[in-house]
DNA sequence: TTATTATTGAGAATGCGTCTCATTATATAT
DNA sequence: ATATATAATGAGACGCATTCTCAATAATAA
């Protein structure tokens, strides 16, 4: 068994929770994903697997993923929740295009010592953050440019 | 008229549209709260005050609102889409208790100018950014300490 | 194996937000 | 002022993501 599902295997041992094929299957087909994903997606790449799974049971699945902190909840792009794989990942932020919608992750440890006195100063106990940037990739910045815009 | 109105009506004039009794009612009760707020708040605001203006037009009104630039979406803190008047409000960003949902607002300028350089490095064009650090304020900690947990 | 309890799937229910359409209000030109 | 063109409104239907209900089933521990 992979490290990953080791770990949400002792987690929900440790809520007295049950490990069951569908939630094997979730977590499985989640971390085989090497991006961003929303419920849909999740179901039907489920789905034509053969492993037909509910999406009551997806979406109550999601929840204890959280709090198990194998995924986060991403960045609002457009309109629908999406979800991030961050299982053996290190932290990092977003630059997110609002034209193709291309993500790219960076880490800036300044910003992190930054954000960590901030709380200090306020007496604030920090539990996570999230720091995302709007705007226009290279490419699309480009190609408005010659459109014109 | 306050300058807030104005410049919504200006805006609206620039596109061509109408500066309608509902949405000035609209833009006055928002800018009498001091606070952040979402549809459902504003909807009662305006009902209690004897202006019931349908949730539809309100819908109708919050995008053009936030083209404007008067207000802007605030972090997704439970479920629901809220809003932030920020009409002659500097940027700032947000330390949010996940107990009390108390908000804290916060301004540093080494943080902004580290993402312009983060920006430039990849060559990415910056529209606007959102940091959000969630977390316990001081109370919340006292109290979360006490009760042992 | 049995008992206990959590979990599942189907589909109903919820709730936020959008859309439709007939009626009304606004802005502009006359 | 009045007429005209067009945008805006409210009511309620609608769409969609998510949650809930409940009877049947599966997982764990004794």
């Amino acid at each position: 068994m992979i490290a990953v599902e080791q770990k949400f295997e002792e987690f929900l041992k440790s809520k007295e929770l049950k490990y069951t094929s569908e939630r094997k299957l979730i977590i499985k087909t989640i971390f085989s994903f090497n991006k961003h994903f929303d419920i849909e997606e999740l179901f039907e790449r489920l789905r034509k697997q053969g492993n037909y799974v509910s999406r009551a049971t997806i979406y109550r699945t999601i929840p204890l993923l959280l709090q198990s902190g194998l995924i986060t909840e991403a960045l609002h792009c457009q309109d629908k929740t999406s979800y991030e794989n961050i299982f053996n990942k290190k932290h990092h932020d977003h630059l997110v295009c609002v034209r193709c919608g291309k993500i790219i992750e960076f880490y800036n440890e300044k910003i992190e010592k930054l954000q960590e006195e901030v709380c200090r100063q306020h007496n604030f106990v920090p539990i996570e953050h999230r720091l995302g940037i709007k705007g226009y990739c290279e490419d699309c910045y480009k190609k408005m440019k010659k459109e014109g815009k």
